[in-house]
DNA sequence: GAATATTCGGACCATCGGTCCGCTTGTCAA
DNA sequence: TTGACAAGCGGACCGATGGTCCGAATATTC
């Protein structure tokens, strides 16, 4: 069972066009402005189309940034080092998030739509989830003895950075990738800064 | 001008009951669901006057945590070491985190309706402008030779992380105050880092 | 106590996410 | 090819919500 059998070529058309509609839209006008209406009229279909494809305003948006991130997401399970598995904890880190900041750059309206959408589901999307526990594991692994508790609070805090806004304020013309630079200067300080003393 | 002929004493009566209003609501019902008509009922008046005192649900939400925060900021302005000027960047540092924690392990509710209502304007609003400038500031300060837009952006990064779901999650409660001391911790730890390697 | 500026309050509006259901259309077996 | 049936379609409809407006009410002032 695939998914019970296949779905119709209409549906499969129409899911593409949706997805084309809304990343056009969010593309011209900002992260928000982009109610459901104006994405079936820009697919060319009905509002229950949207919704029975997508579930919801929030699954829409996620099916795109996950559209965006599937590559990233593959080449970390079982593709090769540095991102894949086999680099050393530190070189994985940084392929990640440069690949992440990748993204992000490139999606910053996305993003913020999404983070609009999401509201507080957010820690239990399961994209942020899989960010989440790569990037804890790689912080606990490069950092012996950091207690693991707080290995995933810096994830957070990692993750917490990736805001459209920000990415969109961080970046600069003249130099594109300076939100790439920035994030990666920022987790390389938390890889490398000395063991916190013991507080309590 | 005070402010153009004081306000008259029935506004200044409906002012707090509004603002007791919404804290209540924020505080039984999680950080959504506290739309302004149940503002206004609760509060005892009607919707108009709720807007006419404070122009939006995100003026709303903002004077509350301005109500909350104003005492650290003052503090900070011209109180007495360590959180006021004369102490060492980081002892300032610090000590300006734990009470920002403090007010956020306390207001997380808040914090995520404020976050919602802002959505955008958040990195333009007074209060954060003043928040990131303080960092940046003490950041720069501590870590002398660091890039200035880089110290303004781990002060983005900082605040990044006072996120109200964030807040929420990382308190537990057999440790109430466990989200200030991994703050501390991270603050620290940028703190601490050795000098980035020069990347370009 | 009257004149006046300010404020009140809730009816009203537009928008938006989400639901529903009668109609259309793709699919597949005969 | 055709017919029957499941799957999908679309847009009218709904409830909630942020925000506006203006006649009525009231605090303030002289």
């Amino acid at each position: 069972m695939a998914e019970q059998r296949q779905e119709r070529a209409d549906a499969a058309r129409n899911r593409r066009a949706v997805l084309r509609a809304a990343e056009r839209l969010v593309a011209e006008h900002g992260g928000d402005h982009v109610s459901l209406d104006r994405v079936a009229a820009e697919a060319g279909v009905g509002k229950g189309t949207v919704f029975r494809r997508f579930g919801s305003r929030t699954g829409l948006l996620r099916a795109l940034l996950e559209e965006r991130s599937l590559a990233l997401r593959e080449a970390i399970v079982d593709g090769p080092p540095p991102l894949g598995p086999g680099a050393p904890a530190r070189e994985r880190l940084t392929a990640f998030l440069d690949g992440l900041c990748g993204i992000a750059e490139a999606n910053a309206a996305l993003l913020t739509a999404h983070e609009q959408a999401c509201a507080d589901a957010k820690y239990t999307e399961p994209s942020y989830l899989f960010w989440h526990d790569h990037i804890a594991t790689l912080v606990a692994e490069a950092r012996t003895g950091l207690d693991t508790d707080f290995a995933g609070f810096l994830a957070h805090a990692l993750l917490a950075v990736f805001d459209g806004e920000l990415v969109r304020r961080t970046a600069s013309p003249e130099e594109p990738r300076r939100f790439t630079r920035s994030v990666t200067e920022l987790a390389l300080a938390l890889l490398d800064a000395p063991a916190p003393p013991r507080i309590s």
